[in-house]
DNA sequence: ATCTATTGATGCCATTTTGGCATTAATGAA
DNA sequence: TTCATTAATGCCAAAATGGCATCAATAGAT
C-alpha cells in the first residue's frame, strides 16, 4: 500500500466518520487503518486528524488532503474505467444491488446464465431493501422500483409495473365480491409501508376518466412484499399489488383480481441505475441480459396474469 | 505497491524508453519493473505494451493509460506539496542541482551549515554541468549562471556576475601589459565553449559610452571554468572570467586584472530556478540561506577581488 | 458518580508481497 | 555469424501487511 491508497483510506475514514466503520466496509482490522493513517501522517509530515480516543476531527491540513484524495479517487476511477473500455471479453467483478424480491426472482436466473456464458466475471450481489449509495460503495448497477432522486446517477426505465387488486378466494367468500371502489375501501387491506414510502390509498381513474384517490383501510402493513402477499394468501386481507411480485398465484387460483374494470394509475416502473455513462463491458452485457429476460414491452411477470391486458 | 504506483512506473518506463533505464533511475532491479508492469496489465485487463523482447511500443490502451498516469502524477505531486505547506519544521529530501563549480564552492558550505541547523532534512546534491530537467527529475531547486529559457519554471536572480580580464604575471612578462582592447585582442585567450554557449568576443563600452564587441583570439576552449583558470594560471593565455570563479588568486598575486579602466558589459547573473510557486519550507529556508551566504548586493566572490568596485 | 461498551493505538506473529540474483530466450547490431 | 543487450521467469531472503490480543480513554447509560 502506498501514499495514494492511504489517502483513499483516509477519505473513506472521514466519509464513514470512524476508523471502525471504514475497517468494517473494507473487511479489514481496525488496526490496519490506524497504522496506515499514522503512516500517511508520517509520510506527509502533517497531522491530519485530531484524535480524541473515541472520535476525531479533521485538521486544516487533513481537510485539504481529503479534497485532494477525492480528486485522486475520481481520476483513478476514470483511469480504470478507461481501461475497461478496452476489454473485449467481460471480466472483473460485477457488483449489483437490488431489493430482495427483484434480486431473488428476476436477477438470479439471469446471473446464473450470465456466469455460464462469462465465467471470468465474478459477481457480487447485494440484496438490500433500503437504498444503497451505489457511488461510494462502488456498485456497477442497481435495480429499483421507483425513479431515484439522485440526479448524478443515470436511471433507465426497464419495465413497467402495473398494479392489481388481489384477494384470495377465501377472502371473497368471507366479504363477498366488492362491486365498487367504495365497497372495497371498507374491507381490510394489506399495504406497503416503509420509512420512505407508505401506501395509504389507491389512485385510479373514475368512470368519467378523472383522477381519484380512494383511501384504504389498512390493517396490515409491512415493508416486505412477500409478507404482504402471504398475508393476502391467508384470506384475511386484499392487497393492491404491483404486478412484479406476482408469481403463479393467479394461474393456480390462489389469488383473484378484484374490480378489474377499474382503471388504476400506473405504479412506479422498475429502473436500472448506474453511475457513469460508459459502462464496463460486463455491466453492459449483464444489463442487456436482464432486459432480454424481463421482456421488451410486456414484462415477464405479466405472463403469470392471464388477460392482464384487458384489466385495469 | 498498488495500481497508482504501477501506473506511475509505466509512465517512467515509457518516458525512459526502456525497462532497464527506468529500473536504473529508481535503483531497482529490472525484474521488478517487468513484474509490476505485467501485474498492472492483469489488473486493468488490457495489454499496455507490445513487447518485442528487446524493445516495446505502446498499445492504444497503453497510450491512454500513460496520459492518465501523467495526470495522476501531477495531482499526487500537488497533494504532497499542499501537505508540505503545513510543515512548520523543514523536513524531507532537499534535491538540488547546480554546476560543479557553483556546487562545490558556494553551495557546499551553506549545505553543511544547513544540515547542522535542520538535521531532519536530507540533502541530495547533483552536480552536473549540462542542464537538468528539474521537473521530471523532481528537483526542488537549481542554481545556474544565465537565465533559463523554460518559462514554466520560476527563475530568480540571486547575484550579479561581473566579468574581469585576467592574466598571470608571467603572461604579462611575455606579452607586455596591453593598453587597449585592440592590443588585447591580438594576444592568446582562453575562452568558454560548450555546445550551448560559445564565448568568442568581449562586449564592452568604448570611451564614448557606445556598445562595442571585440573579437578575441581564442587558443584554448573548454566547457569547464576551472580548466580555463588553470590554463590562465600557467601564463599562456589571458581569460575573460566571470567573477564567481575567482578564489584568492588575485590576492595571492597569481592573477592580475588587465585593462581595468575598460567598462565591460555585465555577464549573465547567477539564478536560482524552481518549479512551483509555493516552495516547501526546506526549500525556502535553504534558498534564503544561500542568498544570505552569497551576500545581498555584493556577491561573496567579489571579496577576493580588491578594488573591484573601481574596475570595469 | 459509576459502569459498560466502543473506539483508536500498540505489540506480536503468521502470511503475503516484494525486490534482487541468476538464468533463459529473443533480437538488433557488428 | 557472433555478441551484447533486453525483458521474462523462477527462486529465495527480506520487508510489509493484516489479524489478534491487549490497553487506555471516553461517551453514554444506569
Amino acid at each position: 500500500m502506498d501514499t495514494t491508497s492511504r489517502l483513499l483510506m483516509l477519505l473513506e475514514v472521514v466519509e464513514q466518520g470512524s476508523f471502525a466503520k471504514a475497517a468494517e466496509i473494507r473487511n479489514i482490522d481496525r488496526s490496519v487503518i490506524s497504522k496506515q493513517i499514522s503512516r500517511l501522517e508520517d509520510e506527509l509530515g502533517v497531522r491530519l486528524l485530531n484524535r480524541t480516543t473515541r472520535s476525531f476531527s479533521l485538521t486544516a491540513a487533513g481537510a485539504e488532503m481529503i479534497k485532494k484524495a477525492a480528486e485522486l479517487r475520481e481520476l483513478l476511477g476514470e483511469t480504470v474505467r478507461m481501461a475497461e473500455n478496452y476489454h473485449l471479453e467481460p471480466r472483473g467483478v460485477l457488483k449489483i444491488t437490488s431489493s430482495t424480491l427483484i434480486g431473488r426472482r428476476y436477477l438470479q436466473p439471469v446471473l446464473n446464465d450470465f456466469q455460464k456464458r462469462f465465467p471470468q466475471v465474478e459477481v457480487e450481489l447485494r440484496l438490500d431493501d433500503r437504498l444503497v449509495d451505489i457511488v461510494s460503495e462502488g456498485f456497477d448497477l442497481a435495480f429499483r422500483v421507483g425513479e431515484p432522486k439522485d440526479s448524478s446517477l443515470i436511471a433507465r426505465k426497464i419495465a413497467r409495473n402495473r398494479l392489481l387488486i388481489l384477494a384470495a378466494p377465501q377472502f371473497i367468500e368471507t366479504y363477498g365480491m366488492p362491486k365498487t371502489m367504495e365497497e372495497l375501501a371498507k374491507l381490510p387491506a394489506a399495504s406497503y409501508a416503509s420509512n420512505s414510502i407508505r401506501v395509504e390509498a389507491i389512485d385510479y381513474y373514475d368512470s368519467k376518466g378523472e383522477r381519484c384517490e380512494q383511501k384504504i383501510k389498512s390493517v396490515f402493513r409491512a415493508n416486505d412484499a412477500e409478507s404482504l402477499l402471504m398475508k393476502t394468501l391467508s384470506g384475511t386481507t386484499y392487497f393492491v399489488a404491483p404486478a412484479f411480485i406476482i408469481g403463479d398465484e393467479i394461474i393456480q387460483g390462489k389469488l383473484v383480481p378484484l374490480l378489474t374494470d377499474v382503471k388504476l394509475m400506473e405504479f412506479s416502473a422498475m429502473y436500472a441505475v448506474y453511475p457513469h455513462r460508459d459502462l464496463p463491458v460486463r455491466t453492459r452485457l449483464f444489463f442487456d441480459a436482464v432486459r432480454e429476460h424481463l421482456g421488451k414491452d410486456k414484462p415477464i411477470w405479466e405472463n403469470g396474469i392471464p388477460n392482464f391486458e384487458q384489466m385495469y
